[in-house]
DNA sequence: GACGAATAGTTCGCTAGCGAACTACTTTCG
DNA sequence: CGAAAGTAGTTCGCTAGCGAACTATTCGTC
């Protein structure tokens, strides 16, 4: 079996350290790899959105927008949270989006605090291209795996998830 | 079998939009997955290093020179490349880490235009303090899986890795 | 041996984002 | 009903990192 940069970094860790805690080889692989494929779908994200004159923190922000239960509407204090991003990072974000004309804040109806982020239809326009490019480029890795192995990977990162969501929410 | 968030964002993705291309709804909830969990990891990694005072860029340096072939010797630009990050942006780490004693830049001897990078005795104690609070917070995530749980994922994502890291030597 | 190309690392101007503090507004409690 | 507490979003000063341009050095070719 050939090995990835995952496995030489585990065989050259156990040659060189004895470590206070013993560290679990597998999880230390996992953790390595999951680095390594999501800093790989950046960059080829960020090489794809390029093409339609986005950068990926513009459609992150455009994409979240879209994909909620209310699409093309939300607070920002929602895409902030959504996003992971700061609510100061938020209205940076925010801001640069509003200048290009690809949404707009509108002033909340029931409580003066807030600002409702809505899409324009220059914003749905680069999202949808930009999307398109982007499904390709993590359509390019993901065919590696069969659909069943595709399938268990999905069940076992679920796993995780879900312990993952149950911790972010107490 | 419960739903985590992103099997609701491929449903809600199915409901609201009819697109160009087809998505695969595997590899778009795989990709989903892989940014939560390694946003996971990475929240956690930096409330566990903040227990000693370091940064996840500072650990990310220090850790990367480390565990090299020649632990604790590297040039900037080999740690650039290890790292993802710029040259410019490894100048910049390199600055503040060698302020704060845990690294040294030694002339090259036989390179006149290379600069050697030599961790200290402060560096590799600060370096193996967060090291173990790092591997416990990654060991909460990945004691959901069994062992063989783990050993079938790590085999999924050698696969894509493999195949990531082919692309690029090219 | 000289010159051009390539390489290693740094500097500079800029950006996306952060934490803290702020303003404006809503909710809660006495 | 008014004051205090809490919430929504923004501003401000700062930081980690980037791309481009630079300096210094090495290598390759003629």
């Amino acid at each position: 079996m050939p090995k990835d940069a995952a496995d030489l970094h585990v065989e050259r860790w156990r040659d060189h350290w004895v470590l206070e805690d013993d560290f679990d080889d597998g999880i230390e692989a996992m953790t390595f790899r999951l680095h390594q494929l999501v800093r790989h779908l950046r960059a080829t994200t960020k090489a794809a959105l390029a093409e339609v004159g986005l950068q990926d923190f513009e459609y992150d922000t455009l994409h979240r927008l879209m994909i909620r239960e209310t699409p093309g509407r939300a607070s920002p204090g929602e895409l902030a949270q959504e996003t992971g991003v700061s609510n100061a990072g938020m209205t940076g974000r925010l801001d640069s989006l509003e200048k290009k004309g690809w949404l707009k804040r509108v002033p909340g109806t029931e409580d003066r605090r807030r600002v409702d982020v809505e899409i324009t239809r220059a914003g749905m326009r680069i999202w949808n291209r930009a999307m398109n490019l982007r499904g390709r480029a993590e359509d390019e890795v993901g065919s590696v795996l069969s659909a069943r192995e595709l399938a268990t990977l999905n069940r076992l990162l679920r796993k995780m998830t879900l312990y993952v969501e149950d911790e972010e929410t107490r």
